[in-house]
DNA sequence: TGAATCTATTTATGATGATAAAATGAATAA
DNA sequence: TTATTCATTTTATCATCATAAATAGATTCA
């Protein structure tokens, strides 16, 4: 058969290694997407014209299509007007997607906290004068989880995704949306380390701890100072990071940054 | 026909919107997976044994397949010996995922900076001690390709990518996997702006400036002083950000740690 | 009129069978 | 020995049909 092969008529893609089909058009579409400045919500052509367009069948388009919605691309709906549509990237499904890398990759608390300690201030700085009404709510009422059964033993894991939840909330409302990624990759890689931990000696005062940390920096926000946000947030990690981190994986030159310094 | 539904087997999935029988099909493979521990280059069950497994078609394996092929979990070979094994979810593919976010969610420079400032010194300090001859090597290669036409108004993009490619070299002999991953991360948002960009302003002064903090920052790799590296660093960020980041935008009230302390 | 329900249509989704292409290893020819 | 060819295994792609889901519009009931 003759059909014209769309992995050899693209010369960039001749020369690397042999794709499959339903790879060359899915990243064909994804490049039409960007070219065209397609919006979310913007409909794509439908599989019967997919086929024609690109001269190949039903399943290699399904493929693609399947690749495209995988990476959050386009959402397929059923129906009159349905077919493929452009979605928004969503951060969770990139955490999402994420999460997969740490079980092949896994990261020690004390890999988290060297990071944790630089940015988690920084985010605390920045969502100062952008907490909503509904943010103050939603982290009083983490906090209340927290309080709840401070003594309880079972409650540990609970209490330690709560204490998650609240800086998940902060990154809600930080309006850099890159330190919001980064934070939500930390906080990802946290949520793995308690679930395969065999660290959960530290219960009851930590609980305590962190709520007390959580308490002060709302009535920072509410206050709206950004600087003892900072510090308040500052103390809250490495108070955390002296528990949850064995003395003898914390770095002794990792440095501590507790005062700003001002652009000349 | 009374064929039992996967979708409606798992009572934590009954709850929750209709989902896709491949999607479904993924997930369990996704989690047998991991559950099981199946290490890179193990086997999964070819395609016939999954049918029976799973009790769906061909293509709706097929496509639970592709999915965690996008995800990475998985490559598919095809031959004696063949069939879907598990894959090292790489940064790279990440990386790649991640790509697609930016094209919806735009970051300033400045939004960036307020990052960059903040890792890329831990990252500079990081490093020292775990530099390879191949990553000098590489290292001084990138150096040279700026370097190479210091004046040429054509290279400015191409300077550009080699001052991110010097600095995803050190991500390669960062030993914290997560910091790395975060450094990435910046620096794809880095290489997003400067495609996109109509800041070409500053041409060779900045290329220049950038080549002497490289080099400043090679010496600090080559004695091994961390401390120093740290600084020059800073230095180079700060200094590009002071370039790259329009007045207006730069934040007052931006931190810059200029010393680390350390923990009590 | 207004809301709820039915029905038809559109579209993706799932199933089946056949063919093509790639990878492997064995057999063969130089 | 070395390179080549060939058969085999397994995915990749194709083609077609049947099913399920979602919407729009008509219909019915209040």
């Amino acid at each position: 058969m003759n059909k014209p092969d769309i992995r050899t008529l693209d010369p960039s893609r001749r020369a690397s290694i042999k794709r499959k089909r339903s790879d060359a058009v899915a990243d064909l579409i994804r490049s039409h997407i960007f070219q065209a400045g397609l919006k979310p919500d913007d409909r794509l052509p439908q599989e019967p014209e997919l086929i024609e367009m690109f001269g190949c069948s039903r399943s290699t388009i399904r493929e693609a299509l399947k690749s495209l919605e995988v990476q959050g691309l386009v959402q397929n709906t059923t129906g009159p007007g349905g077919g493929a549509r452009v979605a928004p990237v969503s951060i969770n499904r990139i955490v999402g997607l994420l999460s997969n890398y740490f079980y092949f990759q896994s990261v020690s608390a004390a890999q988290i906290y060297q990071i944790r300690r630089l940015i988690e201030p920084e985010l605390a700085s920045s969502v100062v004068g952008h907490l909503t009404a509904l943010h103050f709510e939603a982290l009083e009422q983490a906090i209340a989880v927290q309080e709840h059964h401070p003594g309880g033993d079972a409650d540990w894991e609970h209490h330690r995704h709560a204490e998650i939840d609240f800086h998940d909330i902060l990154i809600d409302a930080c309006p850099n949306p890159l330190l919001g990624l980064v934070c939500r990759f930390v906080n990802e890689a946290i949520r793995h380390l308690i679930g395969r931990s065999g660290v959960q000696e530290f219960a009851a005062s930590f609980t305590c701890e962190n709520v007390d940390f959580h308490k002060r920096l709302m009535s920072a926000f509410r206050s709206g100072n950004a600087a003892r946000a900072r510090r308040v947030m500052l103390d809250h990690v490495l108070s955390a990071e002296a528990i949850v981190v064995p003395a003898a994986d914390r770095g002794i030159d990792q440095p501590v940054f507790r005062e700003p310094l001002r652009l000349d």
